[in-house]
DNA sequence: TTATAGTATTAGGTGAGCCTAACTTAGAGT
DNA sequence: ACTCTAAGTTAGGCTCACCTAATACTATAA
């Protein structure tokens, strides 16, 4: 039952879920220009993950010439990188104060070495956190994660406020000037305008509104549950006011 | 300026110092017992870390079928990798509950890996300590560790008193076994006997006394600083005793 | 002094994980 | 249907870090 792959092996299975995740279809030029490696090794090692040597079943499944997906016993290899991943950023964060963009890369490169029982003593002392601090869901030890309460900040329609659970932690100069405009995990946020050309998003956060290419409203995630339009929000907001005056 | 050694590499230096710390003489062979990997590895890697490929000047000094030494530029990775090392099972143990025998290994694994600036903050987190937590010397970030002031609890004469500075860490039973008897750092000792045969030492510890063998007591490391006849040290408690009663 | 045991080195080989260069395939445009 | 291009694959080669087996050296004991 335990798997005993090498750091790089997980690493390409990490990477076939992301781009899976962002992009709907695994093509072997988009794992190799994610991962900064040339498509002859990036096919030779998608073939090796698609064997079933062991009996134990692929980690991934190929047609050649068309696509990569995961298995579920590969994403549970992904899931569990990605957990160890997470944990590590939110705990290098929280604990030793270190900047978005470095907890990146630090943790990236720990990731594949930590033991079990660190990474349960990670979670314990994080509280078992749900999230990282850009909002990426932190896969549970089983390797499952629910994520169908999130939804595209660009899917909101004009008039809409709902709550930004998750910025996108891959560029770090775009982190900053989301965390500028207070565009950060927690926020509300309400979409103003929506331009018929150029793809501009207009939205409102507090008193300052903000245009955002559609690119960015792209990778910003929102809580479905949060969502309702300003109007109602209005009302609820005088609802809470009238409660307060009894 | 910036070394740039593989994991492994690193690894060899390493035990290229212990060795020669513990032994006073390194062999290939030895080296090879202790990484677990076959002489003629190690012989291979050595010539590799003896070469002056670069005109930086070579990590070890070998003659073939007598020694390896390290140069000072060897020294240095050494001390960078023992560094972190130390700094993280002090890190795991105070910040993690780990225990202590897990620490080690967890530690050894994530060494080569941890960035610059992790071990700055662990280091500054941990009030950029002078030990880890069995005593062992954290080496400064220049690669440099004073030892002069310890030495070997086999050392003491019968009568002497000191206080124990380092206990070995490299077998986690002895370790446990150590704490039981209060042989902890910061303990105070005092050679109570030592056998003509057998090379056994009893010593005191409190109230109660222990036999040690020798073996154990050579890994057991002392404060030459604090060494002092146990009539010496009476005579401190009476003066202290007095100077109370003023 | 010479035989021998133990230690070290050399020669040759393996798998992982990358590369470049050459070839094959799929799909889109004419 | 045919052609061209982009994407994917295969072939062959490299380094690293290990291995085994064969050989060479050193130091000690006969
Ligand atoms: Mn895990
Ligand atoms: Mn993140
Ligand atoms: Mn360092
Ligand atoms: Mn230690």
């Amino acid at each position: 039952m335990q798997e005993c792959l090498s750091a790089s092996e997980q690493e390409y299975l990490k990477t076939v879920l992301l781009v899976q995740q962002k992009t709907g279809h695994v093509t072997i030029q988009a794992l190799a220009a994610r991962m900064e490696i040339k498509p002859a090794s990036v096919s030779a090692m998608i073939r090796r993950l698609a064997q079933d040597e062991d009996a134990q079943g692929a980690y991934v499944m190929h047609t050649p010439y068309q696509g990569v997906t995961l298995t579920r016993r590969g994403e549970k290899v992904a899931m569990e990188l990605l957990r160890h991943q997470r944990l590590l950023e939110l705990f290098l964060a929280t604990t030793l104060d270190m900047s978005w963009e470095q907890v990146h890369d630090e943790a990236e490169h720990l990731a594949p070495f930590i033991s079990e029982d660190l990474e349960e003593r990670i979670a314990a002392r994080l509280g078992h956190p749900a999230r990282d601090q850009h909002g990426d869901p932190i896969p549970s030890r089983e390797g499952i994660v629910d994520l169908t309460d999130d939804m595209p900040l660009s899917a909101l329609e004009v008039g809409m406020q709902a709550k930004v659970v998750r910025v996108p932690d891959e560029d770090p100069a775009l982190l900053r000037y989301l965390a500028t405009l207070g565009l950060i995990p927690g926020a509300w946020i309400t979409v103003e305008a929506r331009t018929p050309y150029g793809d501009i998003l207009t939205v409102r956060m507090g008193e300052a509104t903000h245009p955002l290419a559609g690119e960015v409203a792209r990778g910003v995630s929102i809580s479905a549950m949060s969502r309702r339009s300003a109007q109602a929000s209005l009302e609820e907001q005088e609802r809470k006011h009238e409660k307060f005056l009894t």
